[in-house]
DNA sequence: CATATGAAGATTGTATCCAATCTTGTTGGG
DNA sequence: CCCAACAAGATTGGATACAATCTTCATATG
């Protein structure tokens, strides 16, 4: 397992993991000292790693008065993931004639592991492999800062997914998508991918705005 | 004059100057003990203003060794110009059409003040409102999350900028730009105003890299 | 001579403490 | 009854102190 160098390291992993699974609400204010109580650290590095999420757009600052969990409108949401479009079909564009035979056997690989996650019903499993595969993808641009973004983007999101991914129906037609894009990667047929990918973020925009619009 | 709620807010801004002014040079280590000493702070707020700038690219971080002012190599500086294409191409074409006559009044306004700033050689001021001009125009696109990355984006090479505008022939070249890249937006000629905007990245790329390769 | 060892100094990482600010609830006046 | 003023509590902001880690350089060892 990997190892925390330092404890803020540790703090902000967890700290995703609040926000994604929804202990830490939308809305909801970060109390920091029973936060880093709970945690079992001081107030020190959750401080730090609040403010690595803040500019990830995961929590929101007001001076003196701390941090809250986002809440995003369907407006930011729509936002998001219309940056999300631009800078995926780049990385795709640039990645899919890049990609090795290599390559794609491990994106292969990974679909095995997402198509085993969702036979035993792992929604959690299910989320990491899937999001393994596609960022194998992205990777294989090699623009760094590029995937950097695109991460934050669906960190942005993380706290209202899960959703579609507990549905065995989605399940199946995500797996079937994920094979043809890979039969398209193999391809390098850059523009099928692209509308692949675009389907796939038009399904998670869908059932993100529902979860939303609920209160 | 905008106040500061807080030390680590005032200490931000210091910190992009210092960087963006080379005073802070690429590469150097940011000792904190004595840096703060310098800001007449301690090193609390200052470590939270470098993890907002790690956020930004702007420093790397590396546990148990310290922060480092980022040294952009010739690729990183394509790909940061490659994303801001994509980036602001979005924001102009979804801006321009909902520019009202009152903003590009206010873009005029700003043109005065950068051809101000040029007649008196102020080369910061020119900086500030060349930004200013560009970020108005983004900002019409009504979406904050992208102005915040193409902020972002501005930022990062912001340590290299500011040869471009110290030759006066630059300047003129850049005013005419300005000029008619306000005659296409009254038109609403969105994609003239974005090729326009493409040229002046494609000057600002040819400049900075000139300073990267230098040594 | 090259390399391993180790100790001293420098620097970062975190906990704790206090000050500054905000929030909440109460009280008084109109 | 409504609203302003204010005090008490809660929470954040920042300074200091100490622990953990890294770097450097001298020394020993093969």
């Amino acid at each position: 397992m990997s190892e925390n160098v330092t404890a803020q390291e540790g703090v902000l992993r967890e700290l995703r993991v609040l926000i994604a699974s929804g202990q830490l609400e939308p809305g909801q204010q970060v109390v920091q000292d029973s936060l880093a109580a709970s945690l079992g650290v001081s107030r020190v590095p959750l401080r730090e790693a609040l403010k690595v999420l803040e500019g990830e757009g995961q929590v929101t600052y007001h001076p003196h008065r701390g941090y809250f969990v986002a809440d995003l409108s369907v407006e930011d949401l729509v936002e998001v993931y219309r940056i999300r479009s631009l800078l995926e079909d780049e990385a795709i564009r640039v990645g899919v004639p890049l990609l090795t035979d290599e390559d794609i056997e491990y994106l292969d690989d990974i679909l095995n592991d997402v198509e085993a996650a969702a036979k035993s019903q792992d929604v959690s499993a299910v989320t990491a492999a899937n999001r393994r595969f596609h960022f194998a993808l992205f990777e294989a641009s090699n623009m760094p800062r590029l995937v950097r973004l695109i991460k934050n983007q669906w960190d942005a999101t993380d706290a209202y997914r899960g959703v579609y991914f507990a549905a065995p129906a989605n399940l199946a037609h995500m797996n079937q998508e994920h094979r043809t894009m890979v039969a398209a990667l193999k391809a390098r047929d850059v523009e099928k991918s692209i509308a692949l990918q675009a389907a796939h973020r038009e399904n998670s925009v869908s059932v993100v705005s529902q979860v939303i619009k609920k209160p």
